[in-house]
DNA sequence: GCTAAATATTTCCATTTGGAATTATTCTAT
DNA sequence: ATAGAATAATTCCAAATGGAAATATTTAGC
């Protein structure tokens, strides 16, 4: 059995970059009172307007348990508003509050400014290229899941 | 202020895809009674032989408090020897038991098989484009780390 | 040789995480 | 109209995480 090492195995490479984000963007945000996931919450809302939680996962791509604890939180911190649906009592509508709003301006700079300097040294080409690879591989993965799991269990 | 969708922001696409290995990958490895972050001690110790957990923890890009519980874990498990240096006591020498090894020789193409499944529909040289971006990106995020520290607090 | 700094690892602890079970409401088929 | 399935969100809980403090040992400077 050959070598296999394990800093060129695609699923090594994606899987340590998580923890380094945090670790270099976590700072800046809690300048701004704010977590990672509660950036990614905003920055969806500031785009799309109020949402139902479902939507809201699938924006952030946070599980919804993590999620509604999170709102949660936001709401209390009056980051965000979060009303019952008067046409169905199920669901919920998740907005910005001005607030909200105002941190989510102030931290997209930041957001903006951290992703150059991650990508210092890419060409537009390579940082184009970066993106749509990131995009297909994470299509990819949703359909592994499932076949991968029905085979092992 | 324009738009800034999350979704085209690079560290959003890289760190969503963490849960996601882990979701797809970590089924495989329960059943061979392991979790990804000892596949990751197991798949270095395997090519590296012997090491120090200071070099273990840059193989696997683990932090050493976590490494070091975990370690603890999978000697008591048996896929693991911990032995303290004899020429400094400081020092331990971390290295797969035979258990270990036929664990992480098990496992190795398991995770062929999920970075293949991860990557269908990849060129050759897409695949080696995406590997190479990964590595650079990464290697980028450590000089952020400090700069941006330093100008935030 | 002795003290201070550096190094290697471990332990502590407060926080976060996400799957599974639960609750509440709406939809569907008869 | 009503029972059962489907949907939306929430809560529970057991486990994992990683920074910071603590411990142990070695090295360097005087």
């Amino acid at each position: 059995m050959e070598a296999l090492r394990l800093d060129e195995l695609l699923p090594y490479l994606v899987n340590r970059l998580g923890p380094k984000v945090e670790a270099g963007f976590a700072g800046p945000l809690r300048a701004n009172g704010i977590t990672l996931p509660m950036w990614r919450v905003l920055a969806v809302l500031r785009v799309s307007g109020p949402l139902g939680l479902n939507d809201l996962g699938a924006g952030t791509s946070l599980p919804l348990s993590t999620l509604s604890r999170l709102v949660g939180d936001m709401v209390a911190r009056g980051l965000l508003s979060r009303v019952r649906k008067p046409d169905d009592a199920r669901a919920v509508e998740v907005d910005l509050t001005d607030g909200g709003r105002a941190v989510a301006d102030a931290v997209t700079p930041l957001a903006r400014h951290y992703e150059t300097a991650m990508a210092r040294g890419f060409s537009d080409v390579e940082l184009a290229e970066l993106r749509r690879l990131l995009i297909k591989l994470y299509a990819n993965m949703d359909g592994i899941e499932t076949t991968w799991r029905a085979a092992a269990e």
